[in-house]
DNA sequence: CATATATGAGACATAAAGGTATCATTTATG
DNA sequence: CATAAATGATACCTTTATGTCTCATATATG
């Protein structure tokens, strides 16, 4: 979608170009739209396009509205709470790559994933 | 096990102390002996110790025996074959942090987990 | 030897994630 | 106005991960 901006695309259309379920795109796309980055019609000729400009887009906000990214909160090996009475010798790792990925996932707009190197 | 790591320790005794299902955590232990970790002893007053040095188990081993490190050979957005053109702008961040992980799990051993900073 | 306390093995149950089906409503177009 | 092509909403199905149950076997100890 973001690769021709500004035509209006139905789940239809994205479903044989992307090669993801029909009905499971639907639901998807819907999610998208309540969320509001993406703006809906009905009816025929209706999709889906952009509400805003996809540079202000971050891939951040995508996976926070439609998971979450709580995930993240959880320590490398997995626990919410660290099971060791100090923190282990990955901690301050974990802490930083964590960091480093949220940072990316925060300043990476669509504008700026279809963008070529 | 690792804090005392010369007892051997029956499935009953860790479900009390840690928390987790009985039959369940039976079940992983008998995966981790059946991986060569841990060995283990039948009858009464069985139970598990380490095969080896807690120094030479490392974390990468443990994840890849019990359910694989392939989830790290996506790309960052969950894909298994990046659907851009050309490879997105976050291809190289993830390729440098993923591997800086990975190398973090493969040389993080049990011994260094339960090593104070 | 009987009993209590272990693991081995494998079937079964439950919950969450991923995916499908259906009906209602909307709207462009002939 | 009828029809085709779209989304909205929601219930349902399927698969996978997580957790449970049960029976068999092993072994230390009185």
């Amino acid at each position: 979608m973001a690769q021709n901006r500004n035509e209006v695309c139905s789940a239809n259309y994205l479903h044989k170009k992307l090669d993801i379920p029909h009905q499971y795109l639907r639901q998807l796309l819907t999610k998208l739209s309540k969320s509001g980055f993406i703006h809906s019609s009905r009816g025929r000729n209706g999709g889906f396009v952009f509400s805003k400009e996809i540079s202000q887009i971050y891939i951040a906000d995508i996976i926070d509205s439609v998971e979450g990214l709580e995930s993240f909160n959880k320590c490398i090996l997995g626990f919410t709470d660290c099971p060791f009475d100090v923190k282990c010798s990955m901690h301050d790792f974990w802490e930083k790559t964590r960091g480093s990925i949220i940072n990316e996932l925060k300043t990476t707009s669509l504008a700026d994933l279809i963008l070529r190197k």
